[in-house]
DNA sequence: ACCCAGGCATTGG
DNA sequence: CCAATGCATGGG
């Protein structure tokens, strides 16, 4: 290997746009989730770049009103994985999409006034990889965040893969391919219910096949997408949702049957839990942004939950 | 010892 | 067609 040649460059999102807002909201305002870690200054995280994988280093160098993001690339990528590191990281920061639009709505209701204030220039930050999105969203139904993340972790140390890029540890999520030997028993001993174990593999088999991919269902219109996605075992709308925000940084998406969601927005608006149809029905007048609900919702939910607001 | 968590498929009326 | 039920684990 030749030494680590750093690779730099920048990158200007659309504002209004706040880079500590977004990194917090990614790694659940604790300063570490899942690949990503944050420490109020530098986002690191390591990318999966098809042959090789990259450190990437996200700093803030601007405004909320004009914001641009320095970044730092190390390990060994080919030329020709720059570009993917460059898109992937778009994705990661939420550079793209605007919340403006949202803000205006939201402008008209003083009971929500303090999401925008709290979370001002927030995006629509996007995983890396639907696989991922949608095998976390399925690990993680029903069960607390908590105990969630815990699964995730399990199943990152067992089968993904690991490394270190210049002192910095890693630990990727499996890709489907990383799963190939894993049976339902083996998901079992790590946690996972019987369900959930048959809903990974059959995701595993889905997307490692190629019958479901990401330029597939990026082709389809949400509606479309959520068909296709309904399709799958384990996938309901809940799931199918959350993949249209995460996986595929639609604007429009509610996870319906959300219980955090009806909770929070319940006691909010009216100081009781909302049920599954007053969600629905409060979010319509949010059209064609409710992912923007959605996100600065949960945005609240993750700072309260370590006591940042 | 309970009860609930950022749901879902299955079953029984 | 709607209501009820089991699921795994970690934190209240």
């Amino acid at each position: 290997m030749t030494p680590t040649d750093p690779a730099h460059f920048t990158l200007k999102p659309q504002p209004p746009y706040d880079f500590a807002a977004n990194a917090n909201f990614v790694t659940h305002y604790k300063g570490q989730e899942g690949a990503d870690t944050f420490d109020g200054e530098i986002l690191t995280r390591v990318l999966d770049l098809g042959t090789n994988v990259a450190k990437v280093d996200i700093t803030s160098n601007g405004s909320t009103d004009d914001p641009a993001l320095n970044i730092t690339l190390s390990g060994q990528p080919i030329p020709a994985e720059i570009d993917t590191a460059t898109r992937l990281v778009d994705r990661v920061v939420g550079a793209r999409g605007n919340p403006q639009p949202f803000y205006d709505l939201v402008a008209e209701i003083p009971q929500l006034a303090l999401l925008p204030e709290t979370f001002h220039g927030l995006h629509l930050t996007q995983a890396t990889s639907l696989f991922e999105t949608i095998t976390w969203a399925v690990l993680g139904q029903q069960i607390s965040a908590n105990v969630a993340a815990s699964l995730r972790r399990k199943i990152t140390e067992a089968y993904g893969r690991s490394g270190e890029i210049d002192g910095h540890p890693y630990a990727l999520f499996p890709r489907p391919e990383d799963l190939a030997s894993a049976d339902i028993d083996d998901l079992r001993a790590l946690g996972l219910s019987q369900r959930k174990a048959e809903y990974t593999l059959g995701l595993r088999d889905e997307f490692g096949s190629g019958r479901i991919t990401e330029a597939r269902l990026a082709a389809m219109d949400d509606e479309a997408v959520e068909t296709e996605l309904l399709k799958l075992r384990g996938i309901g709308p809940w799931t199918a949702h959350w993949l249209l925000i995460r996986g595929l940084g639609r604007e429009d998406a509610l996870p319906i049957g959300d219980v955090a969601l009806q909770k929070t927005l319940g006691e909010l608006v009216t100081g009781e839990l909302f049920t599954p149809k007053e969600l629905v029905d409060y979010a319509e007048q949010f059209r064609p942004y409710r992912s923007y609900l959605t996100i600065y919702l949960f945005a609240l939910i993750r700072a309260r939950r370590v006591g940042a607001v």
